[in-house]
DNA sequence: CACCTACGTCGCGCCAACAT
DNA sequence: ATGTTGGCGCGACGTAGGTG
């Protein structure tokens, strides 16, 4: 099993960086990179764990969530499975404390363009054994993405492979869950006074067509009852306001679900992000203390922390005012593949590979505003140059209060040549840079420079 | 804009297959 | 024989698209 257990986070308890849900292709080749290069090779928010030696409430205790700027929540857990016997391909989903990990759908994935298989993806959901011996499901499902061809087999051990486990809890209410169960159950039993209406059938004819007529009315008696149940609980849902549905799919195509709940602007959002997140990820130690949280340490009251601290669906309604350079940046990302764009992912949560021309202040040696400063690198009204620069910027875009003023961290900036995806030529210190929303450069004048 | 229909996804329960 | 895994079908749920 994986090294580690349920033992008490490391991590603060800040959110931690997410952009949005991994699609399965990408989850898939972050499992390889893991597999490749260990936990420096991945996002901050994959954590080692013993998936199947603790119970899932156990290890959501003990691990922190990752949050993605749509406010979906889900454990990134890699750990290792074993397989029931040395012949048996099946994986042994015993849960120390008497769980099971039960399997439902799997299906492959393949990679593109070239259509190889490069792993699987598996649905499984907690069962505990009930009194009466049946199997009950608490709520906890998880996907499980694992190598194929035995990619993820490890090393020097019998039968353990590596695998990528997403926790998360049931985005159907727990108690509509019970209710159909009992539904089900009205149902079964329908079904049996069915039979026992066939029985009599075989009786006097009256006698016949007074239980068909009997069975039909239960039947049409229960349908009724259920969606008055089922109306019920739902209006009980949310009025509880149940947690956020959480997207386990590419957020490309959202579950229905979370559709429903989500404005156009933020899935918007959420797929600029995912589209822009292109370039190569900061240094590891970057991935060990996110930037977001590096800046917000650095300055005891900025504008950082307030943007830490709006809640992720406000913070990603707020990136959804995309923008000229959002959108340039979001169509040179989009010359790479989701397995590029998934090897990029970076810790932290970046908006935009920003390819556009900005008047670089003095390259090198760059002259940023102050954080708390209305100026930007981008708002500035000389034009010394015209350079092309790609810069990485955070997702949560900081907000003035009482403005309509917005601007971005930038984390990273490269000055590049050519047609995307560019020929990166120079990296430039962007220490303290902020990219001002360009939604807003009508207070400073339309582009000052561009490309 | 409201309503209806078709469709896709996913959770659930059942059960066959397999190893021990 | 028993326990466990995983495949499969069904139904619920929600969305997208069409129509009036």
């Amino acid at each position: 099993m994986a090294s580690a257990g349920p033992d008490p986070d490391p991590q603060p308890p800040a959110r931690p960086p997410l952009f949005a849900i991994p699609s399965d292709l990408e989850a898939i080749e972050l499992l390889r990179l893991w597999k490749e290069g260990g936990a420096a090779a991945v996002p901050s928010w994959i954590r080692p764990a013993e998936v199947y030696g603790h119970s899932p409430s156990e290890l959501l205790v003990a691990h922190q969530p990752a949050t993605a700027a749509d406010g979906a929540v889900a454990w990134f857990l890699v750990t290792t499975v074993r397989h029931v016997g040395p012949k048996d391909p099946r994986i042994c989903r015993v849960v120390k404390g008497g769980g099971t990990w039960k399997g439902e759908h799997s299906h492959p994935l393949v990679s593109l363009p070239d259509r190889a298989l490069v792993g699987t993806v598996r649905s499984l959901s907690y069962t505990l054994k009930g009194d009466d011996g049946k199997e009950l499901r608490t709520g906890h499902l998880m996907r499980e993405y694992r190598l194929s061809g035995g990619a993820g087999l490890v090393a020097g051990s019998a039968g353990l492979e590596i695998a990528l486990c997403v926790v998360y809890n049931s985005p159907r209410d727990a108690e509509a869950a019970a209710a159909k169960a009992l539904e089900r159950a009205a149902a079964k039993a329908a079904k049996e006074q069915e039979k026992t209406a066939d029985r009599a059938r075989r009786a006097p004819q009256a006698d016949a067509i007074k239980a068909r007529r009997a069975a039909a009315m239960a039947r049409r008696r229960g349908s009724s009852k259920a969606q008055e149940v089922a109306a019920a609980n739902a209006a009980a849902a949310v009025a509880a306001d149940t947690p956020a549905w959480l997207a386990l799919v590419s957020a490309t195509t959202p579950p229905r679900g979370q559709a429903s709940a989500t404005p156009t602007p933020l899935a918007a959002a959420t797929t600029l992000q995912r589209a822009a997140a292109a370039t190569p990820p900061p240094q590891a130690a970057a991935a060990v203390t996110p930037p977001l949280q590096r800046a917000a340490a650095a300055a005891t009251t900025t504008p950082l922390q307030r943007a830490a601290a709006t809640p992720p669906l406000q913070r990603a309604a707020a990136a959804a005012t995309t923008t000229p350079l959002q959108r340039a940046a979001a169509a040179a990302a989009a010359t790479t593949t989701p397995l590029q764009r998934a090897a990029a992912t970076p810790p932290l949560q970046r908006a935009a590979a920003a390819a556009a021309a900005t008047p670089l202040p003095r390259a090198g040696s760059a002259t940023p505003p102050p954080a708390s400063g209305a100026s930007s690198p981008v708002g500035s009204a000389s034009c010394p140059q015209k350079r092309q620069l790609l810069l990485e910027v955070g997702a949560d875009p900081i907000l003035m209060p009482g403005s309509s003023l917005s601007w971005n961290q930038v984390y990273d900036a490269q000055q590049v040549e050519g047609d995307p995806p560019f020929k990166r030529t120079k990296r430039l210190d962007c220490s303290g840079w902020f990219l001002l929303d360009a939604g807003h450069t009508r207070k400073f004048g339309q582009s000052p420079c561009s490309a």
